[in-house]
DNA sequence: TCTTGTTTTAAACGCTTGTTTAAAAAACTT
DNA sequence: AAGTTTTTTAAACAAGCGTTTAAAACAAGA
């Protein structure tokens, strides 16, 4: 890995935070320049373009996204564990990286957003062997059934969304950004009970 | 009601299809013109600005999302059933109006966004008295103790968010349009399920 | 038919956008 | 120290933005 120039550091850094913050067509240019203390042109000098430099920044938050999963899943845990580990964890990092789940997703909603390769990343998780364990956990009869699709919607829905909608959420409940962590504390348990419970049903008297 | 001119209505409509699909900084005015068949300042005209214009379709949006929740909630069933209702009403909805979650969250997160107020829509959701059922549900042991922003969030995680991250999923999973939405029709039977399995425990050895 | 008011248009306004240029400043090399 | 390359700057570019203007087209009533 080659070390970038202080400078080209800086309007890196810059360019994440705003881009994150207002996302690509909601910031410009001479933004990222001042909020790296840089001139308009630096940032040309070294990303060419204000969409090259968004294509950096996006790729290497996807990544980020992805491999906080892939650690999880490397451990060695029942897979039930390994569900309860993942939610805790992804609401951890969420509180760390409120804006991402937003952000990925909107700029996967743009024309040239969808044109950008992901499936390496995504390659990586599965070489985790996860979702061979939960195909195996299936046919033991110890899993639900359930697509793999599914699953990682019902994971994702339940730890992504209640980041996203935090302002709306705020807006609608009339209440402040300390008191919509300390819900979302009590409903990361929910979730992780409903899931669990859902994903793998104890009592022998539900169909599976 | 005061019935609008056709020009009017069609910048309008014109105005809907466009903020939903971009959003308000990812259009122009003239691509709104455009699209309705008129001229730039003919928006002006009619709206004064590109802002007022927005605000106008972004109430009425907020208003329709609201609204399919308030009729769902006028019926009359138990509670169980009205969840199941709800999440089956719920998905329907989305598929008509895919960028509507995605749409209210986004422009909620822009600074100018938050200023503006839905409180009297929530407002017409409780007068609905579904928050009450769920209180008196919950007091008489028959619905888990959950607070009402938790339930909230759970149902709008799971329906919501499968809806918004579709182009997301599509290119991890590698899945056409057509694909994903005969997987959303198999994933709202899991949420159903597993949200009422959660809410509303049968089996009196789990833990209220 | 002329007048009055409304609706629509083409053109322009000043400003900001992403990007480029050409010169200045700084850092290296020999 | 002189020459060469790299980094940084201020200024400019054309294009596009939201908005305004002033005149044209239209409608309705007298």
């Amino acid at each position: 890995m080659k070390k970038d120039t202080p400078t080209e550091e800086k309007i890196k850094e810059a360019a994440k935070t705003v881009f994150l913050a207002k996302g690509f067509e909601g910031c410009t240019s001479r933004e990222i320049a001042n909020a790296a203390g840089m001139n308009v042109a630096l940032v040309n000098y070294y990303f060419r373009s204000k969409s090259q430099l968004f294509k950096l920044i996006f790729q290497s938050a996807v990544e980020d996204f992805m491999l906080s999963m892939v650690h999880v899943f490397r451990t060695e845990q029942t897979l039930e564990d390994k569900m309860r580990y993942f939610i805790e964890k992804e609401y951890e990092f969420l509180a760390k990286h409120q804006e991402l789940p937003n952000f990925i997703i909107n700029e996967m909603n743009r024309e040239e957003g969808c044109s950008i390769e992901h499936n390496h990343l995504f390659q990586k998780v599965a070489e985790t062997g996860i979702f061979n364990d939960c195909i195996k956990e299936q046919a033991a009869g110890r899993m639900r059934e359930i697509s793999l699709l599914s699953m990682i919607l019902l994971i994702m829905s339940n730890c992504h969304y209640p980041t996203m909608s935090r302002n709306l959420m705020q807006s609608i409940h009339q209440i402040s950004e300390e008191e919509y962590a300390a819900q979302l504390a009590s409903h990361k348990s929910h979730v992780t009970e409903m899931i669990v419970a859902y994903l793998f049903p104890k009592n022998s008297n539900n169909t599976l």
